[in-house]
DNA sequence: CAGCATCCAGCCCGATACTG
DNA sequence: CAGTATCGGGCTGGATGCTG
């Protein structure tokens, strides 16, 4: 559509052994897929449902920086895209309660090594943020 | 800090066995990281950068909806933050070529593994969100 | 308890124009 | 080629108050 670069001499020396050169479909799909994991609340959220079920209040102290706004919105999207479920039950005080759905089950090993990962490196993101601006 | 939940006998049937029950640090550091890679486009570069280096142009190009604006600021942060390294080249048309460092490297799996998530389960989620919106 | 509605500040990010 | 500078609209997300 856009961006057709018609020729590509790039040197890029020693590495076009790789599935994908450029993303697959300009970003179309994965972007607004990719907007949904990468917003704020999603992978903190994921995170902690992949611990089992909870319910709203629970999980809103699970993830102490969010607020109730945002978690319910978090929430509504994740559900809307078959990633978590809800389920209410009727009952006196009002229960509600939130867990991976299979399709959320398959994103659980992703999202926990990207958590993994984001606590292993903190302190060497940490110091290279630090000696970037006292440079 | 704050959401310190005195007794919490949230039910969660028979899954307690899990590394950790909130977050390690209430969210403090591993947000910030987190907002990095959570943000609009760094996961898209690294996986473009995952490839080998390139320079500006080309990952411009790799990169699509990009402007450029995002992809300079994007590469900052990365460059901040420790993962990917900025080599300029003093020629007569000025040339830049951007790589992933060893921490940057470190990322790699993690990120291809939620890019290849996002393509796998596309259909999937597509259907989830015509079927909550046409409910 | 769970949550929606409203208001509003701040930033994200794209468009555009200009520079070394 | 590889940026920086500036402007402005739209969306993100927090605070507050009200409902079932």
């Amino acid at each position: 559509m856009f961006a057709e670069h018609t020729s590509d001499p790039d040197p890029a020396p020693g590495s076009t052994l790789h599935p994908c050169k450029s993303w697959p479909d300009n970003g179309r799909g994965v972007r607004e897929t990719l907007d949904r994991i990468g917003d704020k609340w999603s992978v903190l959220v994921i995170g902690i449902l992949s611990q089992g079920p909870l319910r709203f209040g629970t999980l809103h102290q699970r993830v102490p920086g969010v607020s109730q706004r945002m978690l319910t919105l978090t929430l509504r999207h994740l559900e809307r895209d078959g990633i978590v479920s809800r389920t209410a039950y009727a009952e006196v005080p009002p229960r509600v309660e939130y867990e991976l759905t299979p399709l959320g089950e398959s994103l659980r090993e992703t999202v926990l090594a990207l958590a993994r990962w984001v606590t292993d490196h903190h302190d060497e993101i940490e110091t290279a943020r630090h000696r970037y601006d006292t440079r």
